[in-house]
DNA sequence: CTGAATCCGAGTAGATACTG
DNA sequence: CAGTATCTACTCGGATTCAG
């Protein structure tokens, strides 16, 4: 096959020409990580303003622009209902639903263990100005 | 209990104050996602330039802050060898571990449906300019 | 109600140079 | 080798205003 630098594929998923990469980059996002979450727990499509309350703190801006990248990368799906006032539905593709498993996985794994990793930081902060003691360095051969 | 709004359990990890936040906003990063999924394969540790070549693309300055970040979080655990020239060796601790194998679930969907997506921005992106069909709304009550 | 458009400060990320 | 220290360019994200 390939006479180039052998590189087996469970690796060239870290290459940076690797096209995952960009998914990657769209779905490692705080509120990308949400939306797909609250959409998928709320189990059926939800207005703007609906998700925009259920993601306490979001801006309309941050909501709107996410949204429209998932949309893009047919994760979400948007319904315009041509009423007055304007109704627009967004719900999850099937694509949506496979991944927001992983995203969800993510969220609820750091509910379960936030308390240790406040307490990682609280030991890791707390050493900071504690350790500077500059062991007198032991030569050894570098290969 | 509490007679404020009542939130079930479920939903309060949506919540701007649930400290679970501060941890996904550490996951939810391009880098830390990759730290974690590169260490978790090699399955062993990793020497800070080795990492640096695995992780194609990433600036020596993001290496290091992505790994100050996950290991004072407890993920990774950073080993010194009093040598010279410096030898340090990064591990995924058991939280490390346990994590991975979400991030690592991200990145590995995205290799697999990493040609849906693109099929579905490139859907997007055509008919863009196209769509602009202002429909005659329909005018309907609200509410 | 659902956005689009703008302004702007803060933080991110890259490139480069230097150190133990 | 494994960083630290700068400097800069740029993007992100928040606040505000306006519009269909």
């Amino acid at each position: 096959m390939d006479t180039k630098q052998e590189l087996s594929a469970e690796w060239a998923m870290f290459r940076r020409d690797c096209p995952s990469r960009t998914v990657v980059e769209v779905l490692a996002n705080k509120w990308a990580l949400y939306v797909l979450g609250g959409l998928r727990r709320h189990e059926q499509p939800m207005r703007f303003s609906e998700l925009r309350r259920l993601l306490d703190g979001i801006t309309q801006k941050m909501l709107t622009q996410t949204l429209r990248v998932l949309e893009r990368d047919g994760l979400v799906s948007r319904t315009v209902y041509p009423t007055v006032p304007p109704r627009v539905e967004y719900g999850l593709t099937e694509l949506g639903v496979d991944v927001g498993r992983l995203t969800t996985a993510i969220a609820e794994w750091s509910v379960e263990h936030v308390q240790e990793i406040l307490t990682a930081r609280q030991a890791y902060d707390a050493q900071i100005g504690t350790e500077p003691q500059p062991v007198p360095a032991i030569r050894v051969a570098h290969r």
